[in-house]
DNA sequence: CCTTGCTGTCATGCG
DNA sequence: TACGCATGACAGCAA
């Protein structure tokens, strides 16, 4: 984790990281922000971002009441105006912009503001913000250029497109307001200072949706705020206030003057899934239509915030795979690696050529190549991609894959890796012991090479785990070629076939423990059977002696009408069925004693 | 060098 | 028909 922090420069690159850890919490991911202290200093950088709204709050009313008693309202508008022709110069806007230069006003002058602000926020803050800051109109009617990165000098109103700065003049407003309007907007620090502004407000517009439902709706966009705002971009001093007593807590700067340092853990919190995916799919769109990440127009001033802030790069996204940490240096080979170097094999193996799609791919022998080379860019690859089926490895928030043309396609994905549900389906490995993997990691980190060489945008993961439907969306999405398409689905028939077999010599061996158990049984069964037989023969025996010792002595005890014994040749003692016993003469005596009567 | 166990992959059949 | 699953067979690898 310590070289993804240092890799990843961006602050925002590490919030949505954070994003994504916090989302894989109990899917095993680890992290030192999860630790106690580092909760604790989430809730103390909230308490103090709480206590900065509550000042800055009550500054934004003791302005509003500035400004409203410098206004009238109109009655068949509900609008306020200003009070002209007689102060032309106390429209709320140059109350507070003009001020800071003219310092006639009886407003707070710009250095008071300055002071105010120095106090308020004794941090750093006061560097890049000035009074102007105050007024969220002001920040609405830079809107438009807001999501300029700060790296991009924010163009000068006389270059801009009519959509752009500077906003038109607020309604009810004179030709010297508006004059002066124009010109206070031409005013370059003020312009800076309004940039940073709107680039700290458009991220702090994310606090107040925490545990709000938008954050939990698939559809939720981070970018319609943007519109949002850019729509209140018009929005001059006079609808201002008519808006100002409902606006939104977030609308106020206040969070937007904390440094995004500190800003991360709440953004973490407040950012879920889908938020993440539509910022890095709209980043990768904008990135790919625009080749300089630079957009023209409203649109990509609107967007341009994030693409600029969090340059997620395709090894960005691998590289969040939990336990696939590797360092920038890394990072920075495999992207560099061209497209001939991809291994994709010219002479394909004939014995390998089963599928059409085989002679794009990399024949056995140069995966084997590079799969002992561990320390090469290729074999780090493998590290990226995470076809695992470990239960703590459902690195599910980190489907995200190389820069794709789909985000509703790619949100749908990030839908399904969050589902704990879904996961755990495949997640066991029915033969998994404690004994390293390395090998099965090198057999897997093949599909995940050729999945590179071919340039297939989603993980070997996504490929492999995804329902049908999905995944067939997904194919259908992305506009793939043969190549890529057949590797796609040799992938995924490798992948489920790989399961399964586990599977199968899982339940192979189950059975063979089953059968084996059931032979114990049976044996002991035998064993007691045999037992009981030998212990029956015995007793027979004992009995057949005993009857034999009765019959003699009840025999010897029989007396003829002389007295005399019978032989035991010529008689038997024969018993009927009703009990009584006889004493029959043997079979040559009864034929002759037949024969006589 | 041979054996054994493990694993991935392919072919095939079934639902 | 496409797909996934189950399973036998085979090959490669490591101990």
């Amino acid at each position: 984790m310590m070289e993804m922090e240092v890799m990843h420069s961006g602050q925002q690159d590490m919030d949505l990281i954070d994003i994504l850890w916090k989302q894989d919490i109990d899917l095993g991911a680890r992290r030192e922000v999860f630790d106690y202290n580092h909760r604790q200093k989430e809730h103390e950088l909230q308490r103090q971002r709480e206590l900065e709204e509550e000042k800055k709050l009550h500054l934004l009313r003791e302005q509003e009441k500035a400004l409203l008693a410098q206004l009238q309202l109109d009655e068949e508008t509900g609008e306020y105006i200003p009070r002209a022709p007689l102060q032309p110069a106390v429209t709320p806007l140059e109350v507070t912009q003009n001020a800071g230069f003219t310092e006639t006003s009886d407003a707070m002058s710009f250095d008071e503001c300055l002071q105010l602000l120095a106090e308020t926020f004794p941090v750093e803050e006061t560097e890049n913000t000035s009074v102007c800051l105050d007024t969220p109109a002001v920040s609405a009617a830079i809107g438009s250029n807001m999501m300029m990165s700060t790296e991009q000098p924010a163009p000068s109103p006389a270059t801009l497109s009519p959509g752009q700065l500077p906003p038109p003049a607020p309604q009810g407003m004179s030709p010297d307001l508006e004059e002066a309007w124009m010109e206070i907007l031409s005013l370059p620090e003020l312009q800076e200072c309004l940039n940073m502004q709107m680039e700290d407000t458009l991220e702090t517009t994310a606090y107040p949706l925490q545990n709000s439902p938008e954050i939990q709706n698939p559809n939720y966009s981070f970018y319609p705020m943007t519109d949002e705002k850019a729509n209140s971009l018009t929005v001059g001093p006079a609808e201002f206030m008519n808006t100002f007593d409902s606006s939104n807590p977030s609308m106020a700067p206040a969070d937007g003057l904390s440094p995004m340092t500190e800003k991360t853990p709440q953004l973490n919190a407040n950012l879920g899934a889908e938020s993440f995916c539509n910022i890095f799919y709209q980043n990768t769109i904008l990135e790919e239509s625009s080749g300089q990440h630079r957009l023209e127009g409203n649109e990509s001033a609107a967007v341009s915030d994030v693409p600029n802030e969090a340059p997620f790069t395709p090894m960005d996204l691998y590289s969040l795979s939990p336990g696939d940490a590797f360092d920038r240096s890394k990072q920075n080979l495999i992207t560099e690696q061209p497209d001939s170097d991809s291994g994709i094999s010219t002479n394909a193996s004939p014995a390998k050529s089963a599928y059409g799609s085989e002679s794009f791919r990399c024949s056995d022998s140069d995966m084997e190549e590079m799969d002992q080379n561990p320390g090469s860019p290729e074999s780090d690859y493998s590290e990226m991609f995470s076809l695992n089926f470990q239960p703590d490895d459902a690195q599910a928030a980190i489907s995200v894959s190389t820069p794709s043309k789909q985000p509703n396609e790619q949100e749908k994905n990030h839908k399904h890796k969050v589902d704990p549900g879904e996961e755990s389906g495949h997640k066991n490995a029915p033969f998994t012991k404690d004994k390293p993997k390395k090998r099965s990691d090198v057999r897997l980190s093949r599909d995940e090479q050729r999945a590179k060489a071919l340039k297939i945008p989603f993980t070997v993961d996504m490929i492999i785990n995804l329902p049908v439907d999905d995944f067939n969306e997904m194919m259908s999405k992305h506009q793939l070629n043969e190549a890529q398409l057949a590797l796609v689905r040799d992938i995924r028939r490798r992948g489920k076939n790989k399961v399964a077999a586990q599977n199968c010599r899982k339940r192979k061996m189950e059975n063979i423990v089953g059968l084996e158990s059931e032979l114990d049984s049976l044996k002991e069964e035998k064993e007691r059977l045999m037992s009981e037989k030998s212990k029956n023969m015995t007793d027979l025996k004992e009995m057949k002696w005993q009857l034999n010792s009765l019959y003699l002595e009840v025999f010897g005890m029989l007396r003829d009408e002389k007295g005399n014994s019978y032989s035991p040749s010529e008689y038997s003692l024969q018993q009927s069925t009703d009990g009584s016993v006889f004493l029959v003469p043997r079979i040559k005596k009864t034929f002759k004693s037949d024969n006589r009567h």
